[in-house]
DNA sequence: GCCAACGTTGGC
DNA sequence: GCCAACGTTGGC
């Protein structure tokens, strides 16, 4: 299974409105960057993606997956090359991470978020992805 | 609201 | 095919 990071500006389509659509999920249209629709175009069925809020949340927020492989995006024109894909929420992060954490972290440093921020659509790879599990995981006590 | 970083466009 | 100009994204 493939791991990915989306990203979202809350104030356009939050995590709260991905949980909204419960199993139906939604469609991930409107990309418009090739690097971005490539990976759309990667991703497979049960793939995760860490939801992402950009600009007013600035942190990671839960998980989602993959429910539709890329189809042509229904909001571009026909003859255009843009895809979507389909995504449902799975589950929020007990402890939502934020990019000035990640930013912090060595780790963490390599991050496609890190170092090519204006990427919409990212590949995460394993050892990332369960770091970002296990610093969004619930505090002990 | 500003500006840096990046992608795209278009003139040459 | 290069590169300057422009538009957009997104962090601050």
């Amino acid at each position: 299974m493939a791991y990915w990071l989306i990203k979202s500006e809350p104030d356009e389509f939050s995590w709260d409105d991905l949980v909204a659509t419960k199993a139906r999920g939604e469609p991930w249209s409107g990309v418009r960057n090739h690097q971005a629709k490539n990976n759309l175009m990667a991703m497979k069925v049960g793939d995760r993606a860490f939801f992402y809020h950009s600009k007013t949340g600035l942190e990671i927020v839960g998980i989602a997956e993959v429910k539709r492989t890329a189809y042509p995006d229904p909001m571009a024109p026909s003859s255009s090359p843009w895809m979507a894909c389909d995504f449902i929420a799975i589950e929020p992060l007990p402890s939502p991470v934020p990019l000035k954490v990640i930013k912090k972290d060595p780790a963490l440093a390599e991050m496609v978020l890190v170092k090519n921020a204006r990427l919409s659509v990212q590949p995460v790879t394993d050892e990332e992805w369960a770091h970002i599990c296990e610093l969004g995981a619930p505090t002990e006590t």
